[in-house]
DNA sequence: CGGGGGGTTGATCTCCTTCAATCAACGTGG
DNA sequence: CCACGTTGATTGAAGGAGATCAACCCCCCG
């Protein structure tokens, strides 16, 4: 594992790059202030795992940096991936006291964390937070329903050409929205992550993505970095009517 | 459609069946006779669309008696079922103007229901109601979550097998668990409903239903009426390792 | 130079879908 | 009361989408 660059450290929630979007987005000043005597960071490496399923879980927190996922797998290995989690995503819950899924860093990883009880204690005294996550946990509720659409109805080209559109849409979103113009982003996961997304095969998925390439909806460079010519094209093959919901 | 008996109505909310599992479960009296006053209830028959995904949906409620199903439906006409509602589970979202999915009654049903901008009001100004929405969304994650490890990951006897093991749980909760013995339920939904909801077709659900009973794993009177002499034995086709969580 | 992780591609197999025939139960109208 | 249509379900035969097994490539790194 390569040693990598010290994340970047936000003493100062006012500066957080998740302030607006995080389980804080509705909180005070004051709130905010008690929020940040508790808080504190933890950083994980690309392919470290943050928590196990069944692991006394002590902490809640967001994603700050880095792009984590949530999976599930039977005994016989056979894994499914349930969410995927990116900045500003709450991990852990209120109220139960171990991991329901296995948590782990897919890329170099920020989070800021509180642990359980004080976290739960200020939930019961500031509604904001709890509000907050509620709306967190019906747009969550909404992706996971999404996602079953997928996983029980789409063809393997569908699933594929979703999960780009997913990615290429939030890429999108951060960069500003850049509409029209071609969409370029790198892929985050691995052939095998995207499978365990989709309820594939890492075969699947490889001969998908080379399919959508050699019919022009993609383009390749290297096995990560995708350009999407027209996104439109793009979404055409991913089964759904309209332009997917924008939940984001 | 036949004609059937008029649904039980509770105006009482101290007598109703689902006072203690519901949104208002968490409720003090002075709350809860707040929504007394504003609650209605409307009834479904067998068959009857409670609401279409895409429609302006001015109320929310809970089911009271009956099933429902939550579904979203591509172009084509592929369907996924998304989520059972079974009695005290709540429908609708504060907040979203337009239903996101189809609601389905699968019997006669029964719904308690308040006008969305009343009801966010109360939300506002109970937090009872909030928290309790909160638990009942994260819950409804977590199955969401489950289900997309059976949609993307179980084979068909597995998927059958699981959606058996569901029913006769909640069924033997509502009938205070006569443990160790054979459990005996009916099925609530056709072929076809099945089918929607495990991401087959209703030809699988049927030949796996008739290899479940050729195995004897379940007993089958007639198409619906369900014996399930051992019930470990099930659980033991299900896929899962443990006993499945228990998140009833 | 060797090794390993990630990725692609080919050949084969199989589980599930698709298409289709048949059946039982039920209600309805002549 | 029976013929008829309908709805839900079962079963068979054939086909295909994706899984499985396997070989091989590329690139980085020690």
């Amino acid at each position: 594992m390569a040693v990598t660059d010290p994340p970047t450290i936000h003493v100062n929630c006012s500066d957080c790059p998740i302030r607006h979007r995080a389980v804080c987005a509705h909180c005070e000043s004051d709130e905010l202030a008690l929020l940040e005597s508790v808080k504190y960071y933890r950083t994980f490496d690309a392919g470290q795992t943050v928590i196990w399923s069944g692991d006394r879980m002590d902490f809640v927190g967001s994603v700050v940096e880095g792009i984590a996922t949530l999976s599930q797998t039977m005994e016989d290995g056979r894994t499914q991936m349930v969410g995927l989690l990116l900045p500003s995503d709450f991990v852990g819950r209120p109220g139960r006291e171990t991991a329901a899924y296995d948590v782990t860093a897919t890329t170099q990883l920020t989070m800021c964390c509180f642990r359980k009880r004080p976290f739960e204690d200020m939930m019961a005294r500031t509604p904001h937070i709890g509000q907050r996550l509620l709306e967190m946990t019906l747009d969550e509720l909404d992706s996971a329903r999404e996602w079953m659409l997928l996983l029980g109805r789409k063809t393997a080209r569908e699933k594929i050409a979703s999960l780009l559109a997913i990615i290429a849409r939030r890429d999108a979103s951060l960069r500003l929205a850049t509409t029209r113009s071609a969409i370029v982003f790198d892929l985050p996961l691995t052939r095998e992550a995207m499978a365990d997304y989709l309820g594939l095969t890492l075969e699947t998925v490889s001969r998908q993505i080379s399919a959508l390439k050699r019919d022009g909806v993609i383009v390749l460079e290297g096995k990560r970095h995708v350009t999407v010519p027209d996104f439109d094209r793009l979404l055409g093959e991913t089964g759904d009517d309209n332009d997917g919901g924008m939940l984001v």
